[in-house]
DNA sequence: GCGACCCTTTGACGTTCCGTCAAAAATCGA
DNA sequence: TCGATTTTTGACGGAACGTCAAAGGGTCGC
């Protein structure tokens, strides 16, 4: 069955993509609201019919657009491990990585919350929401394997209570809150330092890496500069897209 | 014209109290599908018409349910603000009320996701905008004062390039992250010690205060101690309706 | 007590969108 | 070439948002 992907199956997959792409450039345009059946029917070549063949339902196209960046970000994860320093600075290097996907890819939040103030999760298909927590979770093994990395080398002692898990949700949790707040736009009006919160991701995450213990402290080696590196030696060409080498 | 309220005037502002509590109960039982401006009407002794002179539209209403509980949270911010103790005891009571609210009205945090991702922003009314915005800010304030306090008594020595704002930026993030990470349920098919990711946000907050500098360490005092303080004093009913004090 | 005027309330209606399904079209096999 | 099977289509039912003309209720002068 998995063996031998037919012609008809080529083309399935291949006018799937191309159904996303079309609901894809219709999200960024007119955001949720602009998101249509109708709309991506009449924008693509086939009738509505024909796109519920492929999704569910409209929460279901939802979770394939999601599931679909989901896999460029373990791909950005999985590059990020592949970088060579102290355990830090790996994990330095997968923060970077978020960075970037996080700034090319603003939609991926917006998606979730609308995955989940639609109630989606209960919605879409099996299959597709095996397929997001497959991602979500390839992206967390990544950093708590570094993690445990760390902890292996003598590079980080866990502080007794504390656990590879709990590190690893902090630092998940200090930059989705951050680009959450980001994408709500709740200090749109507030004085500059707060207008991006995305500014200071680095430096707060140093401070809970050097809470944690893990060294070398950010007083001993320059993780600005080891971002740097890490943007222009794997992210090149994303990290330029995204405006990230400027600043 | 501020002066009086005549008789109408608060009959209105009773009314749409009740209209309000309607919504909010329709929300709590089907989620934001099961919110409709029809159901609204029926549930309540008025028409469809009579709530479209209160709320502009449905993201009007969202935003004035948002505002309501925005309402509530700054009541707790500046109630956590009175307590005495040292800067970052004081933080920590802030922080507690975070997660007296976050836990008693997850609703919170959904809304604001729908607000969001139905663009409502800009189709909800200049005056609620506003209304919410000044909440939001007024919490902010609350732990920024507290943080401006600590650095004037010398608590908190920033590191060169830190801000006040950057810093309670970070406590921001680790508290909305890790809600926002409960709400979506990311992980709930995940190890269990990914299943809540609030139960270790007080342990990576001190964590991170801990990286600023920000004295006493969490070595040279017990802030869970200091929490527990806080809920069974400043938020008895609260906290034991949260179900905070039993773990 | 009564009628004229104004403000409020109502719910039927137009529109839009989701999801379905019978009919039409295309593909396949003999 | 022709009939069977699969795929595609778009018209349709249902549900929700937001509007608006008409009904209702209250107030004030006479």
């Amino acid at each position: 069955m998995a063996s031998a992907p037919t012609r008809k199956q080529l083309e399935l997959a291949q006018r799937e993509e191309l159904l996303l792409d079309v609901a894809q450039k219709l999200l960024v345009q007119g955001g949720y609201v602009g998101l249509t059946m109708d709309r991506v029917a009449g924008a693509s070549a086939y009738s509505k019919g024909t796109i519920y063949q492929h999704f569910r339902n409209k929460e279901d196209l939802i979770a394939g657009l999601l599931a679909r960046f989901g896999r460029v970000r373990v791909e950005y994860f999985s590059r990020a491990a592949t970088w060579s320093g102290t355990s830090r600075e790996r994990m330095s290097a997968v923060g970077a990585a978020a960075e970037v996907y996080m700034t090319l890819h603003p939609e991926h939040d917006q998606l979730e919350k609308i995955l989940k103030s639609a109630s989606i999760r209960e919605k879409a298909s099996e299959d597709r929401r095996e397929a997001l927590s497959s991602c979500e979770m390839h992206c967390f093994g990544v950093a708590t394997g570094i993690a445990r990395e760390a902890v292996a080398a003598g590079d980080l002692q866990l502080i007794e209570g504390d656990t590879i898990e709990q590190i690893v949700l902090g630092l998940w949790s200090l930059y989705t809150g951050a680009y959450l707040i980001r994408d709500l736009g709740v200090f749109d009006h507030a004085p500059p330092e707060l207008r991006d919160p995305t500014k200071p991701l680095l430096r707060n995450s140093q401070r809970f890496l050097d809470g944690l213990g893990w060294r070398p402290f950010s007083s001993e080696h320059d993780y600005m500069e080891s971002r740097m590196r890490v943007l222009t030696e794997l992210f090149p060409s994303e990290a330029a897209e995204a405006g990230l080498l400027d600043a």
